[in-house]
Formats: C-alpha cells, sequence, structure tokens
DNA sequence: CGAGGATGGAACACTAGTGTTCCGTATCGG
DNA sequence: CCGATACGGAACACTAGTGTTCCATCCTCG
C-alpha cells in the first residue's frame, strides 16, 4: 500500500519485493494487476471507514468531530497517499464508497447548522480540503525532518482554523471577511 | 503541461497528440523523456517566480501577502498539479528552485514577526498547506460542478483561517488552542 | 518420516512505450 | 516559382513490465 500509493505505477516486482514476497507468489494471489489494486482500494476503504466509525462523527460540534476523524484519518498513514493520488481518480465508481463521501458531507452540513464550520465552505470542498491536508501533513512529516507527532498537531490547528467561521468582531482587515457570493 | 501534471506517466504519444503535434515533432525538440521533463518544470519555475513577483511579497501584512500569492499561483492552472504531483518528488535539485521556497518562507517568518501567521505553524508547513489547498482547489474546480472564481473565494477563505494565529478571546472549546509543543 | 501445500526462482511470449531513421509533404521567404 | 525549413507519418530495434508456466525447495501436519 505504501509503495502503489507513493508510485502508482511502481513495478509488481518491486511491489512484491517491497511486500517481502515472490513476484510469483504475489501473482498467485493476485493475478493481476487490477485485482491487487482493487483488493488495495477495497482495504482503504475499510480503513477508513473504521477510522469515521472510531471518530465518532455524530458525536460534539461537527468541527470537533471533523478534528477527530483527521486524527483517526491520519493514523492510517500510508492509506492517505491512496486516496489522494492518481488511484482513485482512475476509479469513479469510488470517490471514497460514497458512504465516506455521505458520512463526511453530513457532518459538513451538521456544522453549518450549530455554526461551527464556516458555511462559506462547501461540504464538497471540505472533503477536498481535509483530505488534501491529510495527505500534506503525512509527506510533510517523510520527507522534513519532522515527527507524525508535529505533523499531526500543525494539521490539526490549520484546519480547525479553516473551518472555524470567521469571528464577527475579530481583527477584519478585509481579505477574507467579504468571501464574495 | 497540463496532461504531464495529471498524468506523470502519460505516453509521450498522447503528450505530443494532446500539444497537437506529431510525436516526431515532440521528440525534435525534446530528444527524450528527461529534457520534455526538464524544460516544463523550468517553464513551471519561471510562472511561478513571476506569480510571486506579481503578488509582491513584501508588501502589507505577511499573510495579505501569502493571499495574494495564492490568487496570482492559482491562476496559474495546470502548473498547480505539476509542482505538487510527483513530478517534484522525483527532481530532489528543485525542490521549488530554492529561490522560491527561501521567499516564502521569509513571507512566513514575517508574518510570525508581525503576528498575522499563527506562530504555530512552521514556514515549511505552510509552504506545503499553499500548494496542497491550491491543488485541491484546482482540482475541485476541475471535478466538481465549480467555477475556478469559486474554488478560488474558498481556498482563500480557508487559507486565511488556517494561517490566522488564534484570536485570543475567541470560543476557545479546546481542540487548537493548546496546540502541543 | 512422508505427503501436501505454499513459496519463489527461472524462463518464456507478449505488449506498450521509447528513441531513432527515413522520407514524403506542407509552408514560408526570396 | 523555387529552395530551405519544419512537419509528421511509417517503420525499426530496443527495453521494461506483464502474465504465464514449470519446477525445485521449504514448511507443516499427520
Amino acid at each position: 500500500m505504501q509503495l502503489l500509493g507513493r508510485r502508482p505505477d511502481a513495478p509488481l516486482s518491486e511491489i512484491a519485493s517491497a511486500a517481502e514476497v515472490g513476484r510469483t507468489t504475489l501473482h498467485r494471489y493476485y493475478p493481476d494487476r487490477a485485482s491487487l489494486v482493487d483488493a488495495i482500494s477495497g482495504e482503504a476503504a475499510v480503513r477508513i471507514s473504521a477510522a469515521l466509525q472510531r471518530a465518532g462523527l455524530t458525536e460534539g460540534d461537527a468541527r470537533e468531530a471533523l478534528l477527530r476523524a483527521s486524527r483517526e484519518l491520519f493514523d492510517l498513514g500510508p492509506v492517505l497517499s491512496l486516496v489522494f493520488g492518481p488511484l482513485l481518480s482512475d476509479r469513479p465508481e469510488w470517490r471514497d464508497t460514497g458512504d465516506v463521501e455521505a458520512a463526511l458531507v453530513e457532518v459538513v452540513q451538521r456544522g453549518h447548522a450549530d455554526d461551527s464550520i464556516n458555511p462559506a465552505l462547501t461540504p464538497l470542498w471540505v472533503q477536498s480540503l481535509l483530505w488534501s491536508m491529510l495527505y500534506a501533513a503525512d509527506s510533510y512529516a517523510r520527507d522534513v525532518a519532522a515527527s507524525r507527532h508535529q505533523a499531526l498537531a500543525m494539521v490539526l490547528c490549520s484546519l480547525d482554523g479553516a473551518l472555524r467561521p470567521p469571528t464577527r468582531l475579530s481583527s477584519s482587515n478585509g481579505t477574507n471577511a467579504k468571501v464574495q457570493q
């Protein structure tokens, strides 16, 4: 999963040796590349669903719920590169298995209702934001000399700020306050 | 650039026809794939530098400057996928041509000094954040039925919130306030 | 110990992409 | 109008990755 997430076009031989099995064995379980990718997509979907389950999206205010979800999702590590990278793009039927998508959209709408999420941000955008920031944090932790712990702290901090509705009496030096449309 | 940004492993034949030239002609200007990628990287670097130049990073407070930069960078369109995707990862010497990197780091440090950027966010993280959000906005505008204008509005809104230091007297329901470390 | 299953190395044919050469054609300037 | 230049199609050899088959080895359980 790690290798495929990072380099979706990695040759099967590399994947096999990364998994510490022979290419033949890999082929025995997944006859062709497509079935391997299917299996991995499925596994990713399961893990993501489980993570969201653990996060308890319906508890507390919506923004807190999303931050909890982010913690859980960040812990999935390599899975992040998978959902973000081209593997997902090539699977139109996916787009996060629908139910994940639905769950996230629902939280965001709740956030709009309970005023914990900036209403200027559409549910789908929040979702894009979530995945992209998690992915960024993951690669940040990998590339830069930084612990996953620090990366998590910063992504949570940033995400919280991004989602939070603008405080009415905060230093309104324009720029953001007047979001067109 | 568009095609290479989206699918870094696209065959040269596709690239050629996407550029509406014959594969032979493509080969005449760029003898092998590597030289093509080099040229495109260079072009991307130039455009990004120009965009940052236009943004006037040294004017106004640092956060505003970064938001201006985001507008300019977002207008680069396909270039975003390039810097974000694996093309950059495979070019260690790049990492945004150094001077772009340096300029951005400098703005963030200024933002820490003038208290317009949350000091909990390291310069490198802000940079990751910037690119990933711009990339997310670009694909959002492409995939979802949304105008680039709307996407831009949302990314600016989110980025502003993410960078802005937490207002000391804002509804501090924890979560973000106490950023560990 | 011995049979059965899992493993993985070796070799194979096959395909897609690459880089190259050659040559006919179109286009532009004098 | 003609020559120079750019274009691009066709064909080629070459490589890397794929999917398959075959077989030797190892491990485990009875």
